[in-house]
DNA sequence: TTTGCCTTTGAACGGTTGTTCAATTAGCCT
DNA sequence: AGGCTAATTGAACAACCGTTCAAAGGCAAA
């Protein structure tokens, strides 16, 4: 994950790999049979994560469930930046068989938020033209805080929610 | 830029680039030194035109101006994917000092926007508690239009811009 | 201590990489 | 037509790529 971050996926070699645990290029065969096929793990182990981490709570108001999950997506994704860089930059170093199964990983994700926010407009709590693109939008926007927050820099993790949450929560709402 | 958009940096060759437009690898070294220099090029080509389109209206008020530099914004972005895609998964393949050079013109695009929040902060019309964060999150948000967006699909863009307005206009403003 | 199995090595495979360069070609000026 | 310059070729370079595999090594059970 480090290495693939850092360089890209193409330009570690299996070689490069294999040192980086202390073995030989030829061993790391007995644990994926080929470099493709571990980039798909990779990428699969953590969409999988990610939708297994994620609990919604449908007792709850659609704005304290939006709230809910704006701070667990600006969590989850901040505690792995490796792996959210690699998921969305080494996608198309998938085959299209690979692709596919991440990407519907990925909007079975979107559709978790979707659904919150779909609730809402039904409610009328929220004001949202499209919640599909609404949807996108949050999640381009929340996503983003991961390619400039850094842990110790001039603000908090949680005063970034925060302003996110404000954001957020003014961008869906009626009025 | 086709090539690179599609497979990445570093899985297009020398040679692919040069069948590309008809001629053998040695002669792209006739105008570029080398293979990272180009990708340089045309990063930094990219920025510039993006700085260079973006005309400022300060007479306008924050609101306007903000509406304005959204509409921009994501035409300009949907009219090059290529360009978007490769500026944003390609800059860790140029060396330290290219790479500073083509952030710090996307640290002056970002600004752009920064003044207009700023401004908007200051008459009131925008509530903002960071304007630095706030800036983020918008380009963050508007550039990911591209990662979905297609000419002909469910959407025109001129919808797209409207709903993607509508967010942005209501996440900065108070009340 | 020996057996048997699983892991690792290290070399080898064919192919591709970015880059260089002498030799050739193309195109324009006189 | 001849001559000069600039562009292009095609071969060559050393290095590295993902992957394979016979040989060697490690280790627990008998």
């Amino acid at each position: 994950m480090r290495l693939f971050a850092k360089n890209g996926y193409a330009a570690v070699s299996m070689r490069a790999l294999a040192s980086e645990v202390g073995v030989q290029a030829g061993a790391l065969y007995n644990y994926t049979p080929d470099k493709q096929t571990l980039l798909f793990t990779l990428l699969c182990a953590h969409m999988e994560e990610l939708l297994e981490a994620w609990e919604d709570d449908i007792g709850l108001s659609p704005l304290d469930r939006l709230r809910k999950f704006v701070d667990f997506h600006i969590r989850f994704h901040a505690d792995r930046p490796d792996e959210v860089f690699i998921s969305y930059m080494e996608l198309r170093n998938l085959t299209p068989e690979n692709f596919s199964t991440v990407e519907a990983l990925r909007r079975k994700y979107e559709d978790r938020l979707e659904d919150i926010l779909r609730s809402g407009a039904a409610t009328g709590d929220f004001a949202i033209a499209d919640t599909k693109i609404a949807t996108l939008a949050v999640i381009a926007m929340l996503t983003g805080v991961n390619t400039w927050f850094r842990a110790g820099g001039r603000l908090s993790l949680d005063q970034v929610i925060a302003q996110y949450w404000d954001m957020v929560r003014k961008s869906v709402m009626s009025g």
